[in-house]
DNA sequence: CACCACGCTGCAAGCGTTTGCAGTCCGACT
DNA sequence: AGTCGGACTGCAAACGCTTGCAGCGTGGTG
């Protein structure tokens, strides 16, 4: 028998299905005698049983499984969370269905509508929009949730995320202590929370720390992508003068950053120091390495996904938002301005 | 009701649940009145009925989920394979189950294991080692599996990967091309089908062009990292003199001479010339930009996901590997020897 | 006119588990 | 000695769907 079924493993331990089933469950074993229930464990090994979690989730409505909502895999930043999520729920016996929505609202919809059907017991959403009408109407079916990396506005869900803020403030603050005055944000797309609370801290850490401000040092992108990036610094620069640093509201728009560096045979970090957001894999490595702020994006996945498996196994400890601290990391990219 | 069963439909469409099932599959559709079907259809429809896969899979003994086995999605490899292998079997009404060995064998046996109690109906193998004792056990037990980038011997499934030996060759002439006499070949583990082929095919390139060659110009990593690639170059160039270019097993690997360039003041490419395997993300940013075989990831995904698909459904065409064409990506990284 | 074939639909079993309920047995208590 | 309770175990239904088989009515054929 390619499949032993608990039928198989009851008939050769001599017990009837049902008792066999509570031996093998850690939770109703206390129900049978501790004799029966060693030998059933006994020949559920031997015969190699292993449950079918269909048929079991057929009876309990539960597929020990999660949706893992994110834009796009290939996106560097993504791949350490999901792994972060896979590694938490594995060892709770879950497993994560991944979709990927390339941002389009309606390929989301649709691929949430399958997770769904797949009777996935909650979401792990990495693609909320500020303003986002398909999360709200999820909380209305409420379906267990928790946001990564961006939040939705009205949207009660457990939120985990780096703490925006702080990372930018280490990153201003380190460019203010190598003397730049002029500071400018390319910062990431106004429809994601990451990119106002980015902005917005930047802006209160120039004004805090007293450094130029204005709307002309601020440009914000349509994407979070190496494309938009150098769009953004393009028109940035194209509008003022004297800036001699700037902090991309990502590594991706950092990049961007660094095109428009070399096609305008501008050097960094002796003309323009750049300083990215998030750390994501060889960084190092790039000419100049960029310096960034670190943040713990496989911390992030586990959280999430234990802050989800509570909420489904109603140990509501009901933790809000869970904002992971920052760290800067200097590299080459961030000098005093007009070299040493 | 929050989740409409077959059963409500069937009894707000006046029928029968099993007419409403066979309405509802496109496949037995026409088993049923046409005007029946449309009804049952519109109701469907109506009321968001969305058809239960768990319950179905009871029945049929079908999924409609496979595995897909990685070493670590964390490594940049990874992520466009699994897009790729994601979007073919979303056509599908496929989904993937991802799971991350490590490069643990036992790790990745009971991974796998799980795999196949969550009743996979087949596998997609990105872990294949020269000699691998599990996969002839699943060759045994005969789920349908087919291996990506690398492959196991003795195995008869399916293999889709880069055509190695032509991509290595690429990087050879190119750099015989620019004037190298003497090219170095610090090659993947020999643990993999990837490191072995292209260290046989470097081999056999270098012989062919008539340049120098010899067991000392080639030097065996023990693993697809950037820390063994930079050991590898290291031990190499203890080893022997006058060499000027090396081929790097995959571009982690380049990644790790990059380092002993660094750390012994090695001008690349003056001094060396550096090439790569795979293309992944950014190279082009990397100080210098690293020249490099490019190779079609994504694909290599589809083309699994639709081989497997195919062993799936017996449309047995029986589809051996596929070797996919690789190019040259010509970056900064390589130029004539002894600078220009 | 009887019969058959065919198109359609309903019946019911069953996929592998879980679980409320009911039964059995036995030791202990009154 | 009779009864009660407790510890186990078995029974059977149910989860939502698919599918072989049988039933029904209709139209066509011999």
């Amino acid at each position: 028998m390619p499949n032993p079924t608990l039928r198989d493993v009851a008939d050769a331990a001599g017990v009837h299905p049902a008792t066999a089933s509570r031996a093998l469950n850690a939770n109703t074993r206390a129900l049978v005698n501790a004799e029966t229930a060693r030998r059933v464990l006994r020949v559920a090994e031997q015969l190699g049983y292993r449950p079918n979690p269909i048929a079991r989730g057929l009876k309990t409505a539960k597929s020990a499984t999660i949706g893992l909502v994110i834009p796009d895999l290939t996106n560097p930043l993504f791949p350490p969370i999901v792994r972060g999520v896979e590694d938490a729920l594995e060892e709770a016996g879950y497993t994560a269905l991944i979709v990927n929505t390339d941002g389009d609202p309606e390929r989301e919809r649709t691929l949430v509508e399958s997770l769904r059907s797949r009777q996935v017991e909650g979401l792990v959403i990495a693609t909320a929009l500020v303003h986002h009408p398909l999360l709200e109407e999820l909380q209305r079916s409420d379906i267990p949730m928790v946001m990564v990396n961006r939040r939705a506005e009205g949207i009660e869900a457990p939120y985990v995320g780096p703490d925006d803020a702080a990372g930018i403030e280490l990153a201003v603050r380190h460019l203010a202590q190598l003397g730049h005055r002029r500071i400018a944000h390319v910062a990431g797309p106004a429809t994601t929370s990451t990119g106002v609370a980015r902005a917005r801290a930047f802006g209160g850490a120039v004004r805090e720390l007293g450094l130029d401000h204005g709307p002309e040092l601020m440009v914000t992108c349509t994407q979070w992508t190496e494309g938009a990036g150098a769009a953004g610094l393009r028109q940035l620069l194209d509008g003022t003068e004297g800036v001699t640093a700037v902090v991309a509201g990502n590594d991706l728009i950092a990049l961007g950053c660094y095109d428009v560096c070399a096609e305008r045979r501008i050097d960094c970090p002796d003309e323009l120091s750049i300083v990215g957001f998030n750390d994501m894999p060889f960084l190092d490595k790039l000419r100049p390495p960029l310096t960034t702020v670190s943040v713990p994006n496989t911390q992030i996945g586990t959280d999430a996904a234990r802050l989800l498996l509570e909420a489904l196994h109603g140990t509501d400890r009901s933790a809000r938002s869970v904002l992971l601290p920052t760290s800067l990391v200097e590299r080459g990219s961030t000098a005093p301005p007009g070299g040493r």
